[in-house]
DNA sequence: ATTATAATATGCCATTTGGCAAATGTCAAG
DNA sequence: CTTGACATTTGCCAAATGGCATATTATAAT
């Protein structure tokens, strides 16, 4: 049943390299200290509420979601998604993704969602 | 802006008036020491997570709702999903671009980001 | 190889949390 | 007034949190 805190540490690892965030990035953006982080992430340290809202952010987590897997929320306490995830349809943007884009100029930003774009329309003229 | 916390001891021992229910009877309900439970009432500690958790349902808060109050989820979070697409926008992401996609699967904004970066490589190769 | 540099881990310590036991306050019945 | 039963507050302390400075690794770059 409390499967919560388990390996709460690990689940945020993984989305740390996966957004990817080094411990320092992830520091920086989130005014917890690198070694807090690093001793959250292997177990030897549990966050607060306090450190756990800082971190949700850069790593794309929603806030509740994150309390959830730390155990201070209960699972299914808040309203959020109705079962049957059938309005999936309005996805986000991975938050990796949005770090990368972000750097880039807007023109660039532009120039990638037309080649996006064209690249989609070759692969649909290629299916027939 | 933040004086969630301020007074949120104010709050809970109007709560807990109101119930009613004694600092005993509550630290009963909730397993939190009287004691503790009076000094965060009298604001000389701040109630964790864990805690706050405890005393929620004895005092007929929704949890996220407690949360809240405490300032430990920020106020509009739990409500729903509809999100207005700007959600943890690194600072510079054109809006448009993060919309069309945020549309496509995740590979794909990957994909997209990957192929990106090789055309920076060729770019900076071309320059020198 | 040898540095240089970034990333992660550790030692140490101030601060906070939260429980237990004892003190204090409150109030009705005798 | 005094006793007795609750309710609240305080003293004290162990455990945990989280930051800073300092190691210890990894990862490149020359």
């Amino acid at each position: 049943m409390d499967y919560s805190n388990s390996d709460l540490g690990k689940i945020i690892k993984q989305q740390r390299i996966k957004v990817p965030l080094t411990l320092q990035e992830l520091a920086a953006e989130s005014s917890v200290s690198s070694s807090h982080l690093g001793r959250i992430e292997r177990g030897e340290r549990f966050p607060s509420a306090r450190i756990l809202r800082r971190i949700a952010k850069p790593l794309g987590f929603d806030e509740d979601e994150l309390f959830t897997l730390a155990g201070f929320l209960s699972p299914q306490a808040h309203g959020g998604v109705e079962e049957t995830g059938a309005r999936y349809t309005s996805r986000q943007l991975d938050p990796y993704v949005a770090r990368m884009l972000g750097e880039e100029p807007p023109e660039v930003q532009r120039a990638v969602i037309g080649i996006l774009s064209i690249l989609k329309n070759m692969a649909k003229g290629m299916a027939k």
